[in-house]
DNA sequence: TATGAATGAGACTTCATTCAT
DNA sequence: GATGAATGAAGTCTCATTCAT
C-alpha cells in the first residue's frame, strides 16, 4: 500500500548539518522536486537551478546525480511509475466483492495514491512530451499503458464471468474504464481547465462516472442502439 | 459543415515564387504551419523560424503577421477552436430524433471535425501550456470550455424532459458526456500513447462509449450502487 | 535672412493629391522629418520606416532618394549647415556698432536662427556620432567648425583692433564665444537635462553670458590672477 | 582625491586564467569596459559582447551581473558620477582662499579628475541618450545636475558675500560656470570635433576661461550693456 | 514612380552544462 | 563531494534594405 510520492527520509527535527547531510537521499529529493516543478511548469519551463535549489542542493550537485535534464526527467518517470501494479494486480488477486464495487474500488484506490498526489501529474507530462522523448514514451507504454490495461481487462473477464457484466469487446472496454481515470488526471494537472466550474468535486465525478458504467456495462441494460 | 482546418489557397502546382506577395493568406498559412508544429512538438520546443519556413516564409514575414511567438500561439487558439459552438448550436437546436440518436450523432461529428484533424491536438496543448499562461487559460476557459459544457447541458436536459435519460446532475453529466472527447483528442494527439495498442480504432471505441453511456443514463438502467 | 529650417513648398491650401505631390519636394520633406526624429530620438533609435511616415511616403520612396540611412543622416548634416556661414560673413562686414553690441547681435542671432529651431539639435547628434561617421565629423569640421571660429576671429580681432578687447590669444578667444552657444544647443536638445531648472531662460542666459564675456574681455579689467 | 575610473584588480603579469572565478572584480571590470565602449562608441552602437570581450569575460558572465543592456547603462552612470559632490562639498568648506582662486581650483580640480578622464564622456552620453530613458535621465539630474548646481551656488553665494563677485542672479551664475565645463566634457568626448584644431589645449583653455570669467563677474567690471 | 510585403543578418537574452575552487 | 561562476549555443525579435507589383 505504498505512499504515491517518495518516501522521503524521516525528519529528525534538526537541522540537517549543511554540507554532507543525507547523501543517500539527494536524488529522491531531485526527483521529489522535479516532479513539483516539471508537473506544474511542464518540462521546457523548469530550469534545472529550480529543481535544484527546492531540493536544497546547487545546480552543479544536480548534475552529479544526474547527467543531464533529459536523464532527470527519464529518471523521474521511471522512479514515480515503477512497481505500482504489480501490488495492485495482487489486490485483484485477493477481491472478493462484485464487480460494480470492484470498479468503484479501483476509482477509488486511483484517486487516493494516484490523482489526488502530484503524480497525476506525469501522464499529462509524459503524453505532452512523448514526441520529445520517445524513449520515455516507450518505456511509459511498456511500464504503465500495457500493465494498467492488463489489469483491467482482468477485472472486465471476470465480471463477464461472473455474469455481473455483458459480453463485451474486452479490449475496448479496458479504455471505457481507463478514461475517466486519465481524464481525470489530466484534469487535475492542468488546473481544471477543462472542468465546467472551480467546484467541481473530482471524487463525486468518479463516483458517478462509475455508477454509470457499471449501469452501461450490465447485461440487462436497455436503450442501446440497433 | 466547416473544414476544422484553414482553407489554403489552390495549389497551383508551381512553388510559389520567392518573395510573392501574399498578404492576404499569409496568416491562414502561417496559423496552419503553427498548429502542425506546436501540436506536434509542444509550444517550447517549436522554433518560429520552424514554423516560418513551413509556411514557405522567411522568420522575419512570421512577426510581420504576429507580434510574438506567444500572439502567434494565442491566435491560433482563437482561430482553430472559436466559432464552432455557434455553428454546432444551431444544429442542436434543429436535431429532431431521440437522444440517443443525438449523442451518437454528437460523438461522430466530433470526430470528423475535430478529433480526426490536425485541431484535436489544440486542448492537449493549452492544457500543457495553461500554467505559463493565464491568459490563454482564461479564453480557453470562456471560448471553448463553457460554451462546449453549455451545449451538452442543453442535450442532457432535452434528454430529461423527453423522459429518455434519467434524472441526474447535469453538471456532473456534461462531464461524463465530454470527457470521452477530451481524452480521445489527447490519446490521438499523443501518438496513442494511452491506448492499448496502436490499432485501436477510435470511431468504433467512440461508438462504444456513447452506446454505454446512453445505457447507463437510462432511466431503468439497473446495476447502480446503494 | 534664411529660415533655419526648410524652405518647405507653399502651402496651397488644397490637400495634395495623393500619389503624384510635390516630387521634388520629396528629399526636403524627408530631411524635415529626419531633422525631427534624428534629434528628438538619436541616431540608432530612429527608425528609417518612422522618417518616411512622418514625411508622408512609403518607406520604399525613401530608399529611392537616400540610398541607406547612413546617407539620409550625410544628407541631413549637409542640408541642414550648408551656405549659413556666408550669409553671416556678409552681416559682419556691414556691422557697424562697437564690440560688445555685436556680440549680443551675434548670440541673439544665433539663438533665433539656431538655438530656437530644431536645428539646434544637430551639434549634440553629430558629436554624439563622430565616432560612427567619421566622413561626416570631418565634414562637419569643415564646414562648420572651421568658418565658425573664422568669422569669431575677426569679431575679435576687430575688438581689439578698435581697442575694445584686450590683447589676447585669438585662438582661445573665438573657443570663449562659441562654447556657450554649443552648451546651448546641447541643453536644449536634451531636453535641459544640463539646466538647473525647467524654468530656465536660455535667451536671458546667453544675454548674461555676452554680458559677462565683454566684461571679461574688456580691456580694462580688473580681477585677473597674477 | 579619488580616482575617477575604477580600481582595476592588481596586474599579475600573467594572463588570467580561462574560467577564473572573479565575482568581487567582475562588475567593476564590466564596469570600466562598459565606460570605455559606450563613451566611444555610443549606447546603441555597442555591443554586449564587445563589453564582455574587453572585460575579459564571455557574453553570459556579463549577464550574471547585470540583467540587461538598460541596467548596465545606468549602473555605470551610478558608479561613475555618484560620490563625487559629498567629497568636493567637504573641500569646498575647508576652502580658505579668495573666489578667483576657488574657482581657478574647481575648473582645475575637475580637469584633473573628470575632463582628463573617461569619466567625462558619461555627461554627452547621458544627455544623448535622455530621450530614450527617461529614468537615467531623472536619475542623472537629481544625482549630478542638481548638486553640482547646489556646490557652485555656494561658492558664487560665498564670492558675493565677501564682496569678491559683483550682485548677481546666482541660478544664471552657476551655469555660467558650469557651461565651460559641460563643453569640455562634450569637445573632449567628441574627439574635439567643436574645437578649432587639434592641439587645442583643453587645461590652458579652461585657465582662460576662468580667468575671464572672474574677471566678468567682478564687482568694478566694466563695459556691461546698458 | 511608389508601394509595402518580404527578407535575413544581427542584436539581446536565456539556460543547460562545465569546471576551477 | 559540493559549489556556483563561467560558458556559449540557441532562441526570440528588430529593422535596414530589397524587390515584385
Amino acid at each position: 500500500m505504498g505512499s504515491p510520492t517518495f518516501d522521503l527520509p524521516p525528519d529528525t527535527g534538526a537541522p540537517p548539518a549543511r554540507r554532507s547531510r543525507r547523501k543517500q537521499a539527494r536524488p529522491g529529493e531531485l526527483l521529489e522536486a522535479a516532479l513539483d516543478l516539471f508537473v506544474s511548469k511542464g518540462y521546457a519551463a523548469t530550469r534545472v537551478e529550480e529543481v535544484a535549489r527546492l531540493a536544497g542542493v546547487s545546480k552543479g550537485t544536480l548534475f552529479l546525480y544526474f547527467p543531464s535534464k533529459q536523464e532527470l526527467f527519464k529518471a523521474l518517470v521511471r522512479h514515480v511509475l515503477a512497481d505500482r501494479f504489480a501490488e495492485w494486480s495482487l489486490e485483484l488477486d485477493n477481491y472478493q466483492d462484485d464487480t460494480a464495487s470492484l470498479i468503484h474500488y479501483c476509482y477509488e484506490v486511483w484517486w487516493t495514491r494516484i490523482g489526488a498526489t502530484k503524480a497525476c501529474g506525469l501522464p499529462h507530462l509524459v503524453m505532452a512530451e512523448a514526441h520529445n522523448f520517445p524513449e520515455i514514451a516507450a518505456f511509459y507504454r511498456q511500464e504503465v499503458v500495457v500493465p494498467g490495461n492488463r489489469l483491467v481487462e482482468r477485472i472486465l473477464q471476470r465480471g463477464i464471468d461472473r455474469g455481473e457484466l455483458r459480453a463485451m469487446d474486452v479490449g475496448y472496454g479496458t479504455t471505457l474504464v481507463l478514461a475517466p481515470l486519465i481524464f481525470c488526471a489530466i484534469a487535475q494537472s492542468s488546473g481544471g481547465l477543462c472542468l465546467p466550474n472551480p467546484q467541481f468535486d473530482v471524487p463525486a465525478f468518479l463516483r458517478l462516472q462509475a455508477d454509470t458504467l457499471v449501469r452501461g456495462l450490465a447485461p440487462d441494460a436497455q436503450g442501446a442502439l440497433p
